[in-house]
DNA sequence: CGGCATGTAGAACAACTTGTCTACATGGGC
DNA sequence: GCCCATGTAGACAAGTTGTTCTACATGCCG
């Protein structure tokens, strides 16, 4: 299944593809290498020359669209936001459509997610834990992503207690850590399942 | 309430304190200012120079005692493992000494840590964003702490469902990442508790 | 044609990193 | 008295970082 958002095409894995990688301008195909590096290596581990080399632009161009290394984080967090929110919801309803249960859903999405050969968690946490000392706006970030991600759940639950989305944010968070740290996908799916599972019992009493 | 590890005492908030910081050997007063520093700022972000600065002691005092940096981290990993997990197990079986319920004895516990003011999530959740892409070591060492942290938890819990602290993990690392993140702390305890209350209903039947 | 935006390649820079090394001081054990 | 572990202060090498800059090429628009 892919997934448009702007002028960018990716798949049910969040991995990156566009049509025509060569012809994209410079600004996008810098953004594109910058998420890559930036979610695998690491934000602080990612130098300027490393992007410039996969981009690949030169220097001088890349300080023409960027006026530094923070703006480029910036853009960075703000593209993966657009990109991630929107395969979770369009992962979400492809699945409700399918006939699954809100949680059999749930655990569909991220599973695949979770499979995926390139995944190392969520970009925000991770940039939280990089960069939260040093910059606390990008804490104000990762709340504001969180905040869309239970605005997404709350519409698949909307049949459950009311605002039990901000519950579900706290356990996916959890899965997602665990399953960055590798732990069996499938234990760990089995438990996120059997605490959603619960948490939606204890929330319609 | 002061715990020993060791010949260090900190109290309750995971704070560090010791009855004559100046008397300790060069090797673990490098030891708590790395813990500090790494800490707080970040372990890509603290250089060796503001470590010896702060232990404090002379370079090659810090190079006769740790071969390298990456040697001091494991070191830190070690010692923040053995603090954690032993203030874990005591404030919660103090907790449950005073009456408390298992789930309130959790909730209270980790309150107490959210709130210190030099809180700043799990070491290791931090340390696995940082440096798990380049040293998949690190991920084995998370792997273990969060182990360890569950079969503390299914002592506390043992009454309950078998197991049940591998649930209570996942729960657990949502809430951690949840208040490093700056969402109200009421707010994280309220939707931890009522998770844990749902995982624990979900499990005895 | 001329001008200008847009691109490349890469030198240069200042600041910082980890790690090594020299030169010197102190204090306890034999 | 002498040795040696242990300490300090700090210069230094070698590399990396983010950023600026010069010199040059290309192609589109009026």
């Amino acid at each position: 299944m892919l997934v448009n958002v702007g002028r960018f095409v990716y798949n049910v894995t969040m991995k990156f593809e566009n049509e025509s990688p060569g012809q994209l301008p410079s600004r996008e195909r810098i953004l594109v290498a910058a998420h890559a590096l930036f979610y695998k290596e690491g934000i602080r581990a990612t130098g300027i020359d490393k992007i410039i080399e996969q981009a690949p632009v030169s220097k001088l161009t890349f300080y023409r669209q960027y006026a530094s290394k923070d703006d480029l984080i910036r853009a960075y967090l703000d593209f993966r936001h657009e990109k991630w929110i929107s395969w979770f919801q369009t992962s979400l309803e492809q699945a409700r459509g399918a006939g699954l249960l809100p949680v059999d859903a749930l655990v569909s999405t991220l599973k695949d997610w979770f499979s995926s050969p390139d995944f190392r968690g969520c970009a925000f946490l991770n940039a939280a834990a990089e960069l939260g000392s040093s910059d606390p706006k990008i804490l104000e970030t990762v709340r504001q992503h969180k905040q869309d991600m239970a605005s997404v759940l709350d519409k698949v639950f909307e049949g459950d207690a009311v605002s039990v989305g901000r519950l579900l944010a706290l356990v996916i968070d959890g899965a997602i850590v665990h399953a960055q740290m590798g732990q069996p996908i499938d234990e760990v799916m089995e438990n996120f399942k059997l605490s959603v599972e619960g948490i939606l019992l204890r929330s319609s009493r």
